[in-house]
DNA sequence: CGGCATCCGACACGATACTG
DNA sequence: CAGTATCGTGTCGGATGCCG
């Protein structure tokens, strides 16, 4: 593994402590950081901007077939709440029978490109991940 | 919003395609990938894994009182898969009262600095987000 | 102190059926 | 085609209590 040397360690406490002002709501009060976060890294929005990161537009019954597994009902809760948080945007053209296209807006598509950094990650380590889960359970 | 140039929309493209391979798994088969990252983004895990990082050790009960709201069952559980998938130490000192210690391995400490790439934006553009959302549900 | 066991409620989710 | 409405269920999560 990376060693990962002092300097990094200084470095990211700073950078934590900068965002904890705002995560690390101690009172009872609401916390919009937590908000914002659950939808943007919930794991059915994260499929969806990433398919609609790969093709330009995305109709309904497609984006459910490529995200593999999701419902109708979940799959067009998350499209309405990721586009009123300004991620994705939703043409509607009233032919008949309708068309609707789903695609990223520029704020979903600066958002995609923090997430695939992520994502890459994940999928670059997720083997490491598995060997070690297994393991853990074995011994 | 910044603007998007067709040379950004290529290279995320030829990034996703890479990635699909592995996280579009059509067929029924199981997909770990997904499994991976839906502990990594999950809400609670992020939050665990930032105050390790700005803490470099931290007792059950004091990592309870800094991530605020989560009980204790769900603390535990959460603890022991990301110990299991290597994000994190947990030392034990036979003392009594027991001390156990939790702490970021050198694995987990990598993957916060992508994670912290991805929250740093989160906290940046919540405010947005959350004007997004209103001006959604009035008109 | 650091947890695990148990219980229980909420709600998130999936399946199905139906509509414009 | 693109949803919505309704219903059933299962899982997640919170509270409590107990033990090493």
């Amino acid at each position: 593994m990376e060693t990962v040397t002092e300097n990094q360690k200084v470095k990211v406490a700073k950078k934590i402590k900068k965002m904890f002002g705002h995560i690390d709501v101690r009172n009872a009060e609401y916390c919009p950081i937590r908000d914002v976060m659950a939808l943007a890294s919930d794991k059915w929005s994260i499929l969806i901007i990433l398919y609609l990161g790969y093709y330009p537009v995305l109709r309904f019954n497609k984006l459910k077939k490529y995200v593999y597994g999701i419902s109708g009902k979940v799959l067009s809760e998350r499209l309405k709440m990721l586009e009123a948080d300004g991620y994705i945007s939703r043409t509607m053209y009233p032919e008949v029978p309708v068309r609707v296209e789903y695609g990223l807006t520029g704020f979903g598509h600066s958002y995609l490109l923090k997430l695939l950094d992520l994502t890459e990650w994940i999928t670059a380590y997720s083997d490491t991940v598995i060997k070690n889960r297994k393991k853990f359970k074995k011994p």
